[in-house]
DNA sequence: TCTTAGACTTACCATTTGGTAAGTTATCTG
DNA sequence: CAGATAACTTACCAAATGGTAAGTCTAAGA
């Protein structure tokens, strides 16, 4: 039961900062919820804000483990553009809150989030570059690429991220609306970013 | 200085709960930032959460009288979106703590946000009866209109208040980059729903 | 001038919060 | 078996938090 307590910690931190927030979680609910003290959490991570760093950490683990595959392949054109939502959405429908704490950590800046930011800096950059020669071989809409992709991660991020937004559209946030909002978003960037 | 003070708080609320949010924000901060006491505050709204409802309406009345003109525009087809867009973005410039509360809210739901949600309801109901009627007048592309509306939403949304991310992207979030992404979305939201 | 009401402030208070200190228990090692 | 170490728990604690109660000051009305 020793080494698994430092995981089981980490995975409750990640559904609750992810879900709720950082200030909106003490370290109390988070103990109650595993059935331990707080003082055990304190055992494992000398404060909350360490807590976080490692949470962060996880979450970077996880979004490279759900979108590295579909980052790193060789697909060309819109084809790799398709696979990286379709592996977003996935990760949206399978943990939440991994794509909540990148919103609330790319939200809210601060110390802790070095690890998240310089993930998502990668992972943006290489993008930038694969927009840029898209581009030039004529197989993508000429965009300003930085924006371009600004625009598309924000309706991704968005559309996984924001169940209020799809009640207030009349649209119930199971997973069969998520996945049509899936292909509906698939098929608004392939009409935004392919030129006839 | 009596009757101004109710209008300070809010306007000092809306922006620490816009860009800091609720949990993270103390009455006793609030009441530093105002030169008053919290007791004060607590004179005019009588719990925190009553402070936040009323907040929520303040925001709700800058959204409207921000968006309203283009939201009830006669312009037909993408010059009402573009329209929106400019508002939005506006908007985002002057006071980004006002978009920053309807995301908070749209996210977190709550008991206090009946009014923002309606209010979100109504502009997004017009929306999509518009984007139907112009997809119908053959003037869009035909998608889903209200996952296209969600696709929207979170895009300008997201470009136009998630400054972490641009600096992620290398772009730093001053006037003239916001003027940048403005253009670009809008170009970006042209080529998605024009149909060639 | 006396009173009343509005707009606060000073003085508290119970609870929650992140964190420390000092045990306790079990396991592993010499 | 002795003792050290890891993995906790029990017992506290100071600061912060949302909120209550009572007092103060000022301006307006009778």
């Amino acid at each position: 039961m020793a080494a698994q307590t430092r995981e089981r910690i980490l995975d409750t931190s990640l559904a609750a900062f992810g879900l709720r927030g950082y200030d909106s979680t003490s370290l109390d609910e988070l103990a109650a919820e595993l059935g331990i003290t707080k003082q055990a959490i304190l055992y494992h991570f000398s404060s909350k804000e360490h807590l976080l760093t490692a949470t962060i950490e996880l979450a970077v683990k996880e979004l490279g483990s759900a979108l590295g595959g579909a980052s790193k392949s060789q697909a060309r054109g819109f084809q790799r553009i398709e696979d990286l939502v379709r592996a977003t959405f996935s990760l949206a429908a399978r943990r939440p809150e991994v794509l909540g704490l990148v919103r609330l950590v790319s939200r809210q800046g601060g110390s802790a989030s070095g690890a998240l930011a310089s993930a998502m800096s990668a992972m943006l950059g290489d993008a930038v570059r694969f927009v840029e020669r898209e581009m030039v071989a004529g197989r993508f809409r000429r965009l300003e690429p930085r924006m371009l992709l600004l625009a598309v991660y924000s309706a991704v991020i968005g559309v996984a991220t924001e169940p209020e937004v799809m009640r207030a559209l009349g649209l119930e946030p199971d997973l069969r609306s998520l996945v049509k909002a899936r292909r509906e978003t698939i098929e608004f960037l392939r009409a935004a970013l392919i030129a006839d």
